[in-house]
DNA sequence: GCCTCATTTCGAGAAAACTAAAAATGAGAT
DNA sequence: ATCTCATTTTTAGTTTTCTCGAAATGAGGC
């Protein structure tokens, strides 16, 4: 992960609409949703949300495909993932725990672009 | 975690300076860092530094401590863990693993033993 | 008590983001 | 082939964010 796209990703979370359709995506699953029922769920007019959609996967955080008629939108996780470890790596200066949680870690090993 | 202070803290985070500084703060540990040296450091004017710091600093991701003249900036772990584990909260539909790494877990207070 | 120096606040200009109606697109259905 | 409907693109106006020099603040040192 670089950190040109970390902020990118950042910033397309950074937005009242966005995250909480970010994480109805994430909470949704595989499955993911189509883009008119979440438009529907969070109260956005279509093209205000189509908007929003478009930051989101242009971060990379969400990806879509198309089924019948609709346009199913679901949570990247492996770019979640990264980014997570992205924030953490190399936390705490090497002391074991970071004061809260197991969230801390060491880096996951560098993969190729998840 | 409430979604606008996580908007915040994301928001605070979605800025190549702020975050390539709070990686730094995260990296420096609980030792913290100067305003100044973290001002030289990024190559950013100090009125600029002190203007991102305070976003940091709203947003709850770091805490100021003044040490003799400086001012010592540390990363506030807690809050970056609650803000991850707000983003994966309840992932995937309940299915154990999100596809990659071990990132993706049920709500932290059921976290389970390693 | 005054001086010094690290840091913050002020101010104004430039750039980017959000909103949402209206028009356009394009895949499926008939 | 044509129609329909979900979605995206366009467009324009409003709001927010970023930048950084100059001035102000305030804790420590002398």
């Amino acid at each position: 992960m670089q950190a040109d796209s970390a902020v990118a990703s950042l910033g397309a979370l950074a937005q009242e609409h966005r995250l909480a359709l970010f994480r109805m995506l994430v909470q949704a699953g595989e499955g993911g949703m189509a883009a008119g029922m979440i438009a529907e769920k969070l109260g956005v007019p279509n093209s205000s949300l189509s908007f929003h959609l478009t930051q989101l996967r242009e971060a990379g955080l969400v990806l879509q495909e198309r089924q019948h008629r609709s346009i199913i939108y679901r949570a990247n996780y492996p770019a979640m993932n990264a980014l997570v470890a992205y924030l953490m790596e190399n936390c705490c200066a090497g002391a074991a725990d970071c004061g809260v949680g197991a969230a801390c870690e060491a880096p996951a090993q560098e993969r190729k672009s998840a």
